[in-house]
DNA sequence: GCTATATTTGAACATGTGTTCAAATATAGC
DNA sequence: GCTATATTTGAACACATGTTCAAATATAGC
């Protein structure tokens, strides 16, 4: 018999498995032995490599997390300064969308757990803000350079209602499939990322052209 | 002594610390111990007057929901065919984010339990489609009304953006209050408000108004 | 005031939880 | 091939979980 039945390392079927979970039923809803379960490996061993299930939660997040930063920020820095409202949120949102549609189970898992904790108080500031705020930042400080006139607020909340639109997309919970009798699916990340760009350019012109 | 030391019966003390448990840290985040603690009641009450654990999240739901819902429909009927996209947004948020800010605390607590629960795949057809697709569908129809060359598929894409923004701004994570160093406060509902009907009008605007 | 029903109590049940640890095994450096 | 380190095993720990139930108490109808 085989020392290892599958061709990836302990720690990445951990990874794997938890992400899956965690995109299913959020961090409190999965215990250390579904996770191992489905792993095939013994229960130990989450703790051994990560040091608890909190450690475990915040390798998952950060995993992907700095890949994708990484792609958000080139892209950002890849524009003008000249570039339109257009531009600057597809940068902001299209390496997610697309790791997310070309990516594979594990990519699409992942932005269901960002969803998630996006939207818990929990994990605001432990998670959400460690890992994804430098990105943020960056975009508003664009924006601001494409709208020089534009209150301070207006874009802030202008940014908050995209993060809405990009969360909502992310979590992929079928509500809109239901809702829709299947017309649009929650899946077609392409046919969704098609309209964000326009419809979120839309807003931001509107409450940061500075007409008040 | 008395024989209850509050004025608010049993059921509802527990309906109350549910809420606000459940807002900070989810359906399993949270025990029915935790809960009767804060409430001030016997372990077993929860079961007696809600069946479950599962019954009682969804009492919790469904209380303020049936209120809710009848002042947004109220509000889409009170509009005439003719109404403007800003009067067809503002009576679906409207009456959400008025509870939700002059509520109190309860009104508050129950925002953030929803927003968890909508971008939770979880609960999507359980609670969120049962309870809630009523008023999106009448509000879809009077969309479409207004919008009549819009296709189909843009009419419930520019839906599920107003959805995210709608979410995230109830979930009052802290995230925007952090990101701006406190310039902006999720607290205050009525500046996202004020912005929020223009942000998603332009969008639908965009989207919808049939140049393609 | 008595009776029937509704509610509350306090304890127990079986099972699930994250974590720990010494012993066994595999891996890598030389 | 031998040794030192890294990893895996399997079991146990102490505690938390939702649920149940008979007994006690309160409430309401007459």
């Amino acid at each position: 018999m085989n020392k290892k039945t599958d061709k990836t390392s302990t720690p990445q079927r951990i990874l794997d498995s938890a992400e899956a979970l965690f995109a299913e039923s959020g961090y409190d809803g999965v215990s250390l032995r579904m996770i191992t379960k489905l792993a095939g490996v013994e229960l130990a061993l989450p703790n051994y490599h990560f040091g608890s299930k909190l450690g475990l939660f915040r390798a998952v997040i950060q995993r992907r997390s700095v890949i994708l930063n990484n792609e958000r920020m080139e892209a950002l820095n890849a524009l003008s300064d000249r570039a339109e409202i257009e531009d600057l949120i597809e940068a902001f949102i299209g390496p997610f969308l697309r790791r997310s549609l070309f990516g594979g189970e594990g990519w699409r898992d992942y932005a269901r757990v960002v969803a998630q904790i996006a939207n818990s108080p929990r994990w605001t500031s432990e998670i959400m803000s460690a890992e994804f705020d430098p990105v943020a930042i960056e975009f508003i400080r664009r924006v601001r350079v494409r709208f020089p006139v534009a209150k301070t607020e207006d874009v802030y909340w202008s940014f908050h209602f995209l993060l809405g639109a990009m969360t909502m997309t992310f979590a992929q919970t079928g509500r809109i499939d239901l809702l829709s009798g299947d017309t649009c699916r929650g899946s077609d990340l392409s046919e969704i990322h098609l309209r964000m760009v326009p419809f979120l350019s839309a807003g931001f012109s509107r409450l940061c052209k500075g007409s008040t």
